[in-house]
RNA sequence: GCAGCCGUAGCUCAGCUGGAUAGAGCGCUGCCCUCCGAAGGCAGAGGUCGUAGGUUCGAAUCCUACCGGUUGCGCCA
């Protein structure tokens, strides 16, 4: 349960019993009523804005409507104070029983505590779909975090999520990769190949497939044109790194459920027939582009070109669909895909790019607009550089150095836990830098350490209960049933109280599509725990372990284990595993 | 030239889609840390939220114009 979800609607009720009695006008939109935690403390555990919002449509100075609604609201159970402030805010200070029921309500669901109602809502999140021309670098790493941890972070917020991923294997880029698997198929047969001629991929990551090759076909093809053996070493190859890509990925615990192959797309005719949906609107003519100005274009020439008209949907200039030889635009087939994902059944589609293609997003958003009659919306986040640090500064890769250069290599040096946490530790569309020493750490700075930890304290808090009293009833929903109205201290109640916000995080991050709002909660979540167990240092009566008070042990224990429950469930979002013990 | 993104404490960044006195970590300063649950704790200083206008009860947040940084800008993907 959203707790504040729920004092809102309560709030709307309470108008409708003041306009009932007479006391207000009817009919008055409450759309614009929130309720919220105030930013202090001092306000108490929910605020709302009400009076402050209708105050013009009741006809009421906001202060006195604020009374009105306050004196409402005092009558509800679970409230024991009511404050009219500021402008007009009214404050509410909730019970103690209030928070020892939340409590109770996280420990019932366990790492369930957070998912949203099923919505019965589809979402596609296609990410990384980076070129089958190699393995994965750092640079694909990020958007891989990002869109599995949002599409876990949708999903535990109720939508139906697909993960999908867009093989671009229909462009000149492959059949560059079949030119150099085929010089590596010379090189398997025995042929003296020398230096990788420019223009080529030359990474020995093709030489396992220029030996398949090799032992498949034998010399048939060693001295053949190129028409004769390219597709067949175009699909061999492309499988080959779509295989190490899905390996690189595996080793980052990202899997997709959906692969789209763009040449499939175009083979099946779905280009042409997005042309044509779009022809059929006369979305489509053939006209000459400006040239771009302040940029210096010494073999523009303008030519009469297929385009679409973008800017009928709000982009800037209409945009080509074919190439001068006539062939198609990576465009073009990106907008059939888009047509294809919606047919599927997704009307709201997810793309997680790289911020290079930042000009692209407003194009593509018009083609979904067009290409789905308006029906489909495209949201694109885009995912800045990461900057690889060492101790502070610039960490210069570089193969002869035997410094690592992809995503494999970052994973296996400090896991793909570490690496998935930090890369959720920024909004996507900020700069981040990844520290290969600060981010394995031990300190309060290394934000996966300290997060961490505080999970593993909880469970060295579990197990030397267990000790003491090895038949306490110690399990998440058992303690539910512990006398959790001995937690009086504002530090337990603090912490209770974000326990309880939980959902209303997962709902609001989930909703404006930014998981890094959970590596935040989840940073405050264990400095507040950690806190707790330090003025155990202090007060020895704070702590969590009382010998001689098993009673408020328990439902000591019983915060502690919510804790670590809710650290547990955001991590899963983020695809991290939790830790019971540091070492 | 045009477009997207960014500009918040000395540094790195949050800021809950418009709320009340703008937060955290690092760094700095000052105390505390002989024992439980090592990988420290507590407190303090530090800000005209890039600049100037606008919208309204109320702006770091929305709009406009500038300034600075960054990424892009037909036949690459």
């Amino acid at each position: 349960m959203n707790l504040f979800k729920y004092f809102r609607e309560e709030i709307v009720a309470a108008l409708g019993r003041l306009a009932e009695a007479g006391t207000l006008p009817g009919g008055l939109d409450t759309a614009k009523v929130t309720a919220e935690p105030p930013r202090e403390e001092a306000h108490g555990d929910v605020a709302t804005n009400a009076a402050m919002v209708l105050s013009k449509g009741a006809g009421l100075k906001p202060r006195d409507l604020a009374e009105l609604l306050a004196a409402e609201l005092r009558a509800h159970p679970a409230v024991v104070a009511v404050e009219v402030a500021g402008p007009g805010f009214i404050n509410l200070r909730l019970a103690e029983s209030f928070w020892a029921e939340r409590l109770a309500d996280v420990l019932k669901a366990g790492t369930n505590w957070g998912d949203g109602e099923p919505k019965g809502h589809r979402v596609n999140v296609e990410f990384v779909s980076a070129n089958p021309t190699g393995p994965m670098h750092i640079g694909h790493a990020r958007g891989a975090v990002v869109g599995d941890a949002l599409a876990s972070l949708l999903a535990k917020a109720g939508f139906d999520v697909t993960r999908e991923y867009y093989i671009n294997d229909a462009g000149a880029q492959v059949d560059v990769l079949a030119r150099s698997a085929f010089l590596r198929y010379r090189e398997a047969l025995g042929e003296a190949i020398g230096d990788i001629p420019e223009g080529l991929y030359p990474g020995e990551y093709l030489k396992p497939v220029g030996e398949a090759l090799a032992k498949a076909h034998g010399a048939a093809f060693k001295d053949s044109p190129e028409a004769e053996w390219l597709p067949a070493f175009r699909h061999y190859a492309v499988d080959a790194m779509m295989g190490m890509i899905r390996e690189d990925l595996a080793a980052l615990g990202v899997k997709h459920d959906v692969f789209t192959s763009e040449r499939a797309l175009v083979e099946a005719g779905r280009v042409d027939a997005a042309l044509a949906f779009l022809e059929a609107r006369d979305e489509i003519y053939t006209g000459v582009l400006e040239p771009p100005k302040g940029k210096v274009l010494d073999d523009w020439e303008p030519r009469p070109q297929v385009l679409f008209r973008a800017t009928r949907f709000g982009d800037d200039v209409d945009r080509p669909l074919k190439k001068s030889d006539g062939s198609y635009t990576y465009f073009a087939s990106d907008i059939a895909y888009h047509q294809d994902k919606f047919g599927r059944g997704f009307p709201d589609m997810i793309d997680i790019w790289g911020a290079d293609h930042g000009g692209y997003v407003k194009r593509m958003q018009a083609a979904v607009r067009a290409v789905t009659e308006g029906q489909g919306s495209l949201d694109v986040k885009l995912c800045q550089m990461v900057n690889l640090l060492k101790g502070g500064q610039p960490y210069k890769m570089s193969k002869r150095a035997g410094t690592f250069v992809t995503l494999r290599d970052l994973v296996e040096a400090v896991g793909k836990d570490v690496v998935r946490f930090i890369m959720l530790t920024r909004k996507n569309d900020a700069h981040l830098d990844f520290d290969l020493d600060k981010v394995l750490e031990q300190s309060r700075d290394n934000p996966v350490f300290y997060v961490q930890y505080a999970h593993a304290r909880c469970h060295s808090v579990l197990r030397h209960a267990a000790d003491m009293w090895p038949t306490a009833p110690i399990s998440g929903p058992a303690l539910a049933a512990a006398p959790l109205a001995r937690l009086t201290d504002p530090a337990e109640l603090g912490l209770i109280k974000l326990l309880a916000g939980w959902p209303r995080l997962v709902e609001s991050a989930a909703e404006a599509h930014e998981p890094h709002r959970v590596a935040f909660m989840l940073y405050d979540l264990a400095a507040a725990f950690h806190g707790l167990w330090n003025k155990g240092k202090d007060e020895a009566r704070l702590r969590f372990l009382l010998e001689d008070d098993p009673d408020l042990s328990l439902a000591r224990l019983a915060l502690v284990r919510a804790v670590a429950s809710v650290i547990a469930s955001g991590l899963a979002v983020f695809g991290v595993e939790p830790v019971e013990e540091m070492r």
